[in-house]
DNA sequence: AGCACGATTAACT
DNA sequence: GTTAATCGTGCTC
């Protein structure tokens, strides 16, 4: 395989919300037991900024903005997988960015399927195109990711999921608005529009 | 107790 | 065709 289009940490040791705007468009990769995935990114949601607080983040809004055995990896280097599991059934995506110490990361919402769409037709249970990825539970099913991938570093060479630029000159309109399902978390948190998305595109969720 | 959700229902156009 | 409401599920703190 080509490594030639893959994202360095450099592309995710930046603030969370330039991050998320410039993953639109790029590819996740996953290489899963069952064989090479392959989706475009069309809906982020950035969470925490560079010296930012952010309660709706996990890594501020637990234990007084201290790293847990859950969140610790969110305050570890740029780059690698945050996976936790939410609502007794889910698991969520994230990708740490910003500078080690502070907990940044970008929750990947929704893909495109480009490659593997057979695969992920199979662990999505024989359901149609439109939601085999279009939420950020059924992407993380779609291609198997669970806590095993949780800490994975995405910028090295033989990792098992990554983020590749195949059309790194490509014009999209990108729109933004508030995060979803942020429950109870205050103002203003709660309305900043930290969730970004490739206008008109079919795999965007809700 | 609460949760960065999704599938299923039930009520509408 | 759509949106709104409900609840399962188990892990975190």
């Amino acid at each position: 395989m080509s490594f030639e289009n893959r994202v360095d940490r450099d592309f995710f040791a930046r603030p969370a919300r330039i991050v998320a705007k410039s993953l639109l468009g790029k590819d996740l990769v996953r290489k899963s037991d069952a064989g090479l995935i392959k989706g475009k990114i069309v809906e982020t949601e950035a969470y925490c900024d560079t010296d930012q607080f952010d309660l709706a983040c996990h890594g501020d809004r637990s234990n007084g903005g201290r790293p847990t055995e859950r969140t610790k990896v969110m305050f570890g280097p740029p780059g690698n997988a945050y996976v936790y599991f939410t609502y007794g059934m889910h698991w969520m995506f994230n990708i740490v960015t910003g500078v080690e110490g502070q907990a940044n990361a970008v929750l990947l919402r929704a893909l495109e399927p480009v490659e593997g769409i057979s695969i992920m037709t199979r662990h999505r249970n024989n359901i149609p195109l439109k939601q085999l990825s279009n939420g950020p539970a059924k992407l993380a099913q779609a291609l198997a990711i669970d806590n095993s991938l949780n800490g994975t570093d995405l910028c090295l060479d033989n990792s098992a999921i990554w983020i590749e630029d195949n059309q790194p000159n490509i014009k999209m309109p990108i729109c933004s608005g508030p995060r979803i399902g942020l429950g109870n978390t205050p103002e203003p948190w709660l309305s900043m529009p930290w969730r970004f998305w490739i206008w008109d595109n079919p795999f965007v969720s809700r």
